[in-house]
Parts: C-alpha cells; structure tokens; sequence
RNA sequence: CGCGGGGUGGAGCAGCCCGGUAGCUCGUCAGGCUCAUAACCUGAAGGCCGCAGGUUCAAAUCCUGCCCCCGCAC
C-alpha cells in the first residue's frame, strides 16, 4: 500500500520499520518540528525523524495540520492509508479523510480503556494486572474511534514503564501491518469500542512525580515503576538535593513508629505511610543513574536521616 | 548565548578553595583462616586525574579553549 507514516517518539519506530519491511510504499514521514527544547535551548530531531532518514524516506515537520497548505501537501501524496503512532498532532476530519482507506493509529492500551496522552504510564500507577496495544480507525473525537486488533500482555509485579514501552512497541508493530494486509483484502473487521469501563490517561502532571512518604508502600511502588524511567518519581534528599527513585521493592519490614521518609537501615530502606519501600535505583541531581549499593558506597544517606 | 552539577584504576566517591608522595568504600586476582559464608586477615595487579594549550622549579589542584554526561526550566 502506499502510506504515510506518522509519529514522533522512539515507541513509534519499530512500527515504521516494521512497514517498510513488509513492503509498503511511504510517501511520506510526519514528525513533530525539532523545537528549541532541552538544555541549552538546543533543537533535536524526533526519534522517528532520525529513523526516517536511515530508511532515506521523505520527511515532513508540519507545525500544524489545521494549515490548507499542509492538508493539501497531505491530500496530494495520494494515500491508500496513513498510519498514527504518537504523532503528537491532532489530525482533522479533512486529513482523516484523504487517505482512500483512511488514518489507522496504534494505541498502547487495551482500549476503551487508558485513552489519552499517558496509557502505559496510567496503566503501571493503577496497578492494572494486564496492558496492551490496539489499532484502530482515527475519528476526530481522541481514541474512540472502532478497533481492527488487539494483543494484551501482563504487566510484571516488578516491570517498569520502560520495559512495558519497550514490549508494546514491538507488540504493536507487528499488529499493525496485520491490520493493514486485512484492509487491504477487504476482511478487516472494526469492532465499535464498548461503552463500559473508559478511563482516560491524562497526561503526567509535574507535581505527580513527587513522592509522598506518607502514602502506603504499594501505592509509591507503583508510581515508581508508572515513572521509571522517565521522568522519574522524585523527593527531596536531607542537603535538599532533589533525588529520583528510579527501582524500589516494597518490603515488609515493620515500620511502625517510623516517620514517613525516614531511613531504617544502611540499604535504603524507607518507611512509608503503610510498610515500607527499599530503594534499589537511584539518581542525584547531576548524576547518571545507579545502583543504590553504589550510592551507598560513594556518600550515600544513614540511618535516621529523613527524606522529603 | 536559559539556570546548574559532573568527568580521578572495573563501580561509586574524596582530594581542587589554600599547587608539592594517587586517598576512601567496594570489585578483581593470589594466599591465609574457617564446618561454612557477600565473613575475616594478608598481599598484589590495575591511573597518562575527559582532551588541548598556558602559568610555574613543580599542576588532579590555578588560567584559557574544546569534547562528553547529567539535574532543573522549556
């Protein structure tokens, strides 16, 4: 088929790949516009930019769709579909409709469940036992529009946000170009997303990220894990520095007694509202990532001290 | 030119302000001790202190430029 591509982060590109290796036409790849961001003000290109132009594909960095400059470059390339992975941009219902089959995006939840900016995230902070990707037909109302497949995955009691990204990524990929043959020989099946059981998985607002000592063990697990690796649930060390949790294992060392924060013994071990967490990954303001062991042997904190 | 922290044997750090012997906690290797051990004891290997210049009798340390990593903000 001839396609255009449409993404810009790293959870997109395994479904690019996976595309051009099935054979299909890309007329063109949509990415979000390299931005001044990040530090020093530098601009840096999308993932799916920089996949794009070792695939040597054509790419394109609309600010906006809602352009008639942009919506007719869209509608002269032609299309048989366009395929939506984390492209970032809202498509309108003349974009939607200029792909003769139409615009297919993959959405890393089990819908109607997690629509929104922050499924895989949303899904490790609820607790959800399972997660997985879909592919369905892009409407204008967000991720509501009729599902062409779905594969679900468990959600390991110990797995992070950046595992799980890893794993739908390569789930989603090869979904997709199933999806696509099916259209193709006129045997795709849309099935309407049921009413019941919608939640909506908004994005990580800044002051989630921060850990809250008196909530239960569990609780705080979960958010790590929902965090990690980015951006990273965080507090406050005792000098004020701020130090991301990145790995932490509930354990259930009474802490009874203990104030919220406070640190139990030499491995890290902090009391919560309810049980108590033990660090095992950490990163300080400035430095790369470690082990909590490494952190320990360079300084680290002592028994006693409290976090905020 | 957004603000800031950092680059020191394999890991994490100290030393830098106030130039003068390469330090600490581990790891690795060898030997010892032990019924046994991620235990303990002894010993050893392993560094051009990010790169390039400069100042100096002497630079990890002071000065200049560059490269790389990271936190915040965006």
């Amino acid at each position: 088929m001839r396609l255009a591509f449409m993404g810009s982060p790293a959870f997109a590109t395994p479904t690019l790949r996976a595309l051009v290796e099935a054979g299909h036409e890309i007329a063109a790849v949509y990415t979000q516009p390299p931005r001044p961001a990040g530090r020093g003000g530098k601009t840096r290109p999308t993932a799916v930019a920089e996949s794009a132009a070792e695939l040597e594909l054509e790419v394109r960095s609309p600010a906006s769709l809602k352009d008639p400059a942009a919506q007719a470059a869209f509608a002269a390339l032609d299309l048989d579909a366009a395929v939506v992975v984390a492209y970032g941009l809202l498509l309108p219902s003349v974009a939607l409709d200029a792909p003769r089959l139409g615009c297919f995006n993959l959405h890393a939840s089990l819908l109607p469940r997690w629509r929104g900016a922050a499924p895989i995230q949303r899904a490790v902070m609820a607790g959800d036992a399972e997660t997985g990707v879909c592919v369905m037909r892009v409407t204008p109302p967000l991720d509501e529009g009729p599902v062409l497949a779905r594969a679900a995955t468990p959600i390991g009691p110990e797995e992070d946000s950046g595992a799980l990204f890893v794993r739908l990524a390569a789930m989603g990929a090869p979904l997709m170009v199933e999806s696509l043959a099916a259209l193709a020989a006129g045997r795709a099946v849309e099935t309407p997303q049921p009413e019941e059981g919608v939640t909506y998985a908004k994005k990580i607002d800044k002051a989630e990220a921060r850990i809250d000592w008196s909530r239960p063990a569990e609780t705080l697990d979960r958010l790590i894990r929902g965090l990690s690796p980015a951006p990273g649930a965080w507090c406050a060390s005792p000098d004020g520095a701020r130090l991301k949790v990145l790995a932490a294992r509930p354990d259930r060392a009474p802490s009874a007694g203990a104030v919220p924060g406070s640190i139990l013994d030499a491995g890290l071990l902090i009391a919560c509202g309810e049980g108590a967490l033990r660090l095992t990954r950490v990163q300080r303001a400035g430095k790369a990532p470690m082990d909590a062991e490494d952190f320990q042997r360079g300084g680290g904190l002592s028994p006693g001290v409290r976090l905020g």
